[in-house]
DNA sequence: CCCAATATTAACCATTTGGTTAAACCTGAT
DNA sequence: ATCAGGTTTAACCAAATGGTTAATATTGGG
């Protein structure tokens, strides 16, 4: 009985929203499915969040932002480069099993509003001086070969991410169910590092 | 003077339809900037091809599916892994360059609906078995690591697809302009498949 | 209990959008 | 010239959609 309601209707309204902007898109997404999906009224969205935009900023902002941004903090404190990535794909897919529809959907905002978005893409600076550090002070001490550290860690982040953004495509090419997707992306946890470390070690 | 109408109206339509449809998505795109950009009538839109949908397939068979199937035909008649990498990575970033908006393109599409692009999906199933066989050969030979084809082929469309997707991102935080990414894309045809021989390579 | 602020709703509005219609405009064959 | 066929257009329509309004319900403080 009882409506437990341990949640803020804004809440409500922002998990609504965010699932439904993620599945569908900024242009896909209908207010009328994300104030059904949340169980309010339409008029009730927009006295929360003025307009569309905006509700889409405070979704943005609110999760995704935070949530993808994290990846980057598991790069901090680091020492070693071989640690720095096993972190880092420890983490990335970690967060996208939760969520493996968040890749393809920041890709797509990214694109369709680069400057909107920029503060997003801000958020990981720090620790990418952290990589940039790392790779340097390996390649100091003769453990890998040289290569150009952008270019490693555009590779890792495809190496991640792609599964995620490609994954109907995936799933049907190899012919395998969702469960064993999932099982290929907790392998992944160990294979990814290993193929990128067995590709730049000295 | 003379309107030099080299071109038929319904190649103009398909030209413009898929122009709108690539940066902008299928939600996205309204029927009235597809007239305007083919420079005709939306009421002759309608006359060519039914519907939103018909005209989406239409684009969609038309160019789309042929321009990127024939990536996979870059694997026929190959006798070498090594060698078939190398062929396929080339014939992709080369397709890509041409059109940088479609990788993005592709994997919303095929999520939107994986069902109605699985024909397209098929079309590179030809392709696909041969680069498992030239896995196995190399492996009989010696010549690679025990790895998971199918995970090694992940990688490799991973490492060839993600700057297009990631494009923006990519940019903004190397700091670089088109132009530079234009060069790190071309740095890609040899680096991508040294990085991914290296990894698997006994 | 009453009031004011906040939360919520039903009904409404203007615009956009996909799609249609009927008429006009070629263009080539007879 | 004219007729038939496909081609192109202006005007139109109904549904969908983002957003507003005004009225109602709820809630917490005095």
């Amino acid at each position: 009985m009882a409506p437990v309601k341990e949640e803020t209707t804004e809440q409500r309204i922002l998990e609504a929203a965010r699932a439904v902007f993620i599945r569908k898109g900024m242009a896909g997404t209908r207010m009328q499915e994300v104030a059904d999906e949340a169980g309010i009224n339409k008029a009730l969205l927009h006295y929360y969040f003025r307009d569309k935009q905006r509700l889409f900023e405070g979704v943005f902002k609110g999760g995704v932002e935070k949530q993808f941004g994290c990846i980057w903090d598991s790069l901090k404190g680091r020492e070693h480069l071989f640690e720095a990535i096993e972190a880092f794909v420890a983490a990335y897919l970690d967060r996208m099993t939760e969520n493996p529809q968040l890749p393809l959907f920041i890709a797509n905002e990214v694109n369709r509003d680069p400057e909107g978005l920029r503060a997003f893409i801000d958020r990981g600076m720090e620790s990418r001086q952290v990589f940039l550090r790392l790779v340097s002070e390996a390649r100091e001490r003769g453990e890998i070969i040289d290569i150009d550290p952008r270019e490693l860690l555009v590779n890792i982040m495809a190496l991640c991410a792609h599964p995620f953004i490609a994954r109907p495509m995936i799933t049907h090419i190899h012919g395998i169910t969702d469960e064993a997707f999932r099982r290929m992306i907790i392998k992944r946890r160990k294979s990814v590092p290993e193929f990128i470390i067995r590709s730049i070690r000295a």
